[in-house]
DNA sequence: AAAATATGACCGAACAGTCGGTCAGTCAAG
DNA sequence: CTTGACTGACCGACTGTTCGGTCATATTTT
């Protein structure tokens, strides 16, 4: 039968590759003739594996998204207070998408899409705002605990949770543009303890 | 540079078609053609006022950030006490930039091109950064201020600044796919609350 | 064992569509 | 007549996608 099955590593060669280029040259300039490159393959390889470049866009997306989540539900799953739970969840998701700069652009141009996508009155990607979603709901139920265990002081969780999430984003967003880490770190310690203040009871 | 003979108001409304049709399809896809369409122009006319694609990005952005630092500063000027100041600075902010989704769109694309443009270790466009920087220690100043009116507890300025801000971005940012306008309403007041609770004393 | 055959992964030259930018010419005003 | 604002047909560079052909390897045959 057939000699070699599709290389599932050369696949993942090519999202990786694709998140690289990307990140570097954006969604649209980036080339696919540059992802082969990268990859060590001919370009027409690449279409052996992905259809298009939309294609690409959306492994890429899902890629990045199941990363970022597994990082956030092992956290989840550390056995800590809730008070330190959210600080922790907090500081190491600031730092994953930090180290993950690359990803932070193209996601940043996907969610961008969706939103164009909207307007459109078009689909778009779900998995991005799924996993959104799950983000969300994790810091959800790290407040309700907090709340159960008389740690946090009653609050709209939704509200909070949103306040959360919107640093994380916003604070890496900002500092995107600086090369001051030091600065950054300041910010970042100062940032998380100004919004833990704010759950006191 | 164009001479200062021709209609001023006919930059303005390339500008503003830009603006619409930019945010409608993106920075690459968004054509110079369609651009004059919507002005109601030829598509060489557009060339008579700025010479390429990329100078009516940076025009954009001058628009864009010079219309959200007059509001801000305006609301800086009211006569609050710090603490009414913040609070209203947020609140407004955050629907200023909804109402101008648009330029939300737009702004973050552009950013995303100055953090890559940073990568190539190229000059990203300054205005923008000035602009933000110059919101940043509007939102100092009100602190600093209650903190001398010993409305706010003693806190690093920069962090808590950082805070805010990228509340503001990121909230914004969450809601921008969502059309839920009343869960947005609720979560944005829980959000400003908590924020400001941890500024307390 | 070795030759013959079959398979499909791989490749990159060529194609076709797109779009930023140009320019030769039109038109209106003074 | 002169000036300059305006125009859109046109050009050419660029790039996503295709496709005919190559080649390494598995399978079958001798």
């Amino acid at each position: 039968m057939s000699p070699l099955q599709k290389d599932p590593a050369k696949a993942d060669a090519i999202i990786r590759a694709a998140i690289h280029i990307f990140a570097r040259d954006g969604l649209d300039k980036g080339k696919i003739a540059d992802i082969a490159t990268e990859a060590g393959i001919g370009k027409g390889t690449v279409y052996e594996y992905f259809s298009s470049k939309d294609e690409i866009f959306h492994a890429m997306g899902d890629t990045i998204m199941s990363d970022m989540i597994d990082a956030s539900e092992k956290l989840y799953s550390m056995d800590l207070s809730p008070h330190d739970k959210l600080r922790t969840f907090m500081r190491m998701n600031i730092e994953i998408i930090f180290e993950m700069e690359d990803a932070m652009l193209i996601m940043t141009e996907i969610w961008a899409q969706g939103a164009r996508a909207i307007k459109h009155g078009e689909h778009p990607n779900t998995t991005l705002y799924n996993a959104s979603r799950s983000m969300k709901q994790l810091v959800i139920n790290i407040l309700k605990a907090g709340v159960m265990a008389q740690e946090f002081r009653d609050m709209n969780y939704d509200g909070v949770a949103t306040l959360a999430l919107a640093f994380i984003d916003g604070f890496v967003w900002q500092f995107m543009v600086s090369s001051d880490r030091a600065a950054f770190d300041r910010a970042l310690v100062e940032g998380i303890e100004s919004f833990m203040k704010g759950l006191e009871r």
